[in-house]
RNA sequence: GCCAGUGUAGCUCAGUUGGUUAGAGCGAGGGACUCAUAAGCCCUAGGUCACAGGUUCGAUCCCUGUCACUGGCACCA
């Protein structure tokens, strides 16, 4: 059986969730909702982040441990997925035992994989870095922080020198594997990056990539974090906490043998990682590989990044100092889980931008779901139940309308291929044609008058089961986006879902009776006010 | 500054591996119908595909330059 190994970013516990926040894990359910359609084993992984700097800060600020902080924020992820239907295999969160001893067990790895002419780590190392330091920050400052006279402005507080030991990963010695890497993968048609236009922006960026990863922080300056394993004095800083728990939590994988175990490369030979533009360079597209280098991963074994893009609010970026985020909790309470997916999956080209409109949420809903879909099965089962008591009897379909559901097949073929691309905008698309396909059939085939003349029966008939048949191939094309509305659907048509690879026509059962129908996606009236 | 992305109908956006009449949805106008969630169907929009060059038999789609907007280059979907 294939497999279909799927990650999300993990979101740093340090506030609420966002509408980016869920976009993604949608976009990875849905996906992951696909391939298990299609007869794949799957396996969806998402987390939570809930080490490092910012975390401790705001921990100390309310007074409570930063275990107890990040656990409160971690309840709200939780309880969001649960509320969106997004449904996981494992919960990656990086305080987690099994986490952290995946991590030290891999630094170790790197630690002591020596160079035998020199005796020292082929991986890691440790040096002093001194310079510019500025206290409110915690961060070290380089010359681009200056402003135009020279001098560090006020915003970053005190600025002092300092000198700081800390440990490094060999990066930059890996530039030319990682371009070879990268034209290897497009020149096979499997581009490390998809969609295609950010490889040009990797490849740039690590034409230019100079100097080593800083892997640690001095436990005195940040102690909310995995301690190294060879040195108590540091704990691991966030890339390589962070970025191992695709692999900590990966099916299978176990960090302490020289090649991973075989269940764990069946796995991982799949993976995609689901992740926003904003963590691809450098993490994604350069850390991450080379780290995978390091532990022995060829390159038949790197992953695929998968980079969406992101929801801006009327054509701003969403930060909090804006003021301008959107809570999905409150969405999903105010219009349903179901409008509030159909419209993330409906209305971005997957890596592109978009802007977010509660207006336009409410008029793909009521557009697409209500007018278009909702309404065909309403009035297919009506007309079934009313002409035919529910049961149409079984003839050949005329040439007219098994062009009509090859036309659907083709539509479902053409479906496949953008749900693979993990270009679900595109999918839904095709399942627009469908649905308006059907609703025109309606209107040109006029049933109503149909049923008044005795010799049209057959033709009746025949229209009927194509309309019930076009409704299943909807539904059945709905399934990864609204698993519950579809399977409601499919239920009033009392029919099951229609095979992905399906191909020919395929008529009604014998003895076939459909259900009662009952308004699926009730329309959205206006926007809601919000709460005063 | 460097790099990347974007710039397509009133609005929001697809798309074109270069090739006869550039697409969708919404909005707007008109029409016929009644099975249906007053939903659906049909017809209508005529946009120099940012601007200027270049390559080509032919460019919106390739190349160069210009302008505008956005993002990355520091944590951050």
């Amino acid at each position: 059986m294939n497999r279909f190994f799927i990650t999300t970013a993990i979101d740093y516990t340090n506030g609420a969730p966002h509408i980016g926040h869920a976009y993604e894990k949608v976009l990875a359910d849905v996906l992951a909702r696909f391939h298990r359609q299609t007869g794949e084993e799957v396996f969806l992984l998402t987390g939570v982040d809930q080490h490092g700097q910012k975390v401790q800060q705001s921990a100390e600020r309310e007074g409570i441990a930063p275990q107890e902080y990040v656990d409160g924020v971690t309840a709200k992820f939780l309880a969001l997925w649960e509320k969106l239907g997004v449904v996981y295999d494992d919960w990656a969160a990086t305080t987690a035992p099994k986490h952290k001893e995946c991590v030290r067990a891999i630094l170790t790895r790197l630690w002591e994989d020596r160079d035998p002419a020199t005796g020292a780590s082929r991986w890691i190392y440790k040096a002093a870095r001194a310079g510019h330091y500025s206290v409110r920050q915690e961060q070290f400052l380089t010359d681009k922080e200056r402003g135009p006279n020279g001098e560090f402005g006020p915003e970053w507080g005190q600025v002092e020198y300092r000198e700081e030991e800390n440990y490094y990963f060999r990066l930059a010695e890996h530039r030319q594997w990682l371009l070879d890497l990268i034209d290897a993968r497009s020149g096979e048609g499997k581009p490390f990056v998809v969609p295609e236009f950010r490889v040009s922006e990797l490849r740039n960026a690590v034409e230019k990539l100079e100097g080593d990863l800083c892997i640690s922080r001095p436990k005195n300056r940040l102690s909310w974090g995995i301690e190294f394993p060879f040195d108590p004095g540091f704990v691991t800083y966030v890339w390589f906490d962070a970025l191992v728990n695709y692999l900590s939590f990966a099916p299978g994988y176990d960090p302490i043998p020289t090649r991973p175990p075989h269940e764990f490369l069946a796995w991982w030979r799949t993976v995609i990682h689901d992740i926003g533009k904003d963590i691809l360079i450098p993490a994604h597209g350069v850390y991450w590989p080379v780290m995978l280098k390091a532990l022995g991963f060829s390159d038949a074994e790197m992953p695929t990044l998968l980079v969406h893009g992101w929801w801006n609010i009327s054509g701003a970026k969403m930060s909090k100092s804006l003021g301008n985020t959107v809570d999905p909790d409150v969405l999903a309470d105010r219009y349903g889980r179901a409008a509030l997916r159909y419209y993330l999956m409906a209305d971005i080209a997957t890596g592109r931008d978009a802007d977010f409109s509660e207006e336009r949420l409410i008029q793909r809903y009521n557009v697409d779901l209500a007018n278009g879909l909702g309404n065909l099965v309403n009035r297919t089962l009506n007309m079934t139940l009313k002409y035919r008591e529910g049961s149409p009897a079984p003839i050949d379909l005329p040439a007219d309308l098994a062009t009509h559901l090859t036309a659907n097949t083709l539509a479902q073929e053409t479906y496949v291929r953008s749900m693979r691309d993990g270009q679900v905008q595109a999918g839904l698309e095709s399942l627009g044609d469908v649905v308006n396909r059907a609703n025109a059939l309606v209107d040109a085939s006029a049933p109503w008058k149909l049923a008044k003349d005795p010799e049209q029966a057959d033709r009746l008939d025949a229209v009927l089961a194509t309309l019930i048949l076009s409704a299943r191939t909807a539904a059945t094309m709905l399934l990864p986006v609204l698993p519950e509305a579809a399977a409601e659907i499919l239920e009033q048509l009392n029919l099951v879902a229609a095979p992905l690879e399906e191909r020919g026509l395929e008529l009604l059962p014998a003895g076939y009776r459909c259900g009662e129908p009952k308004p699926v996606f009730p329309r959205l009236d206006a926007i809601v006010p919000p709460e005063a």
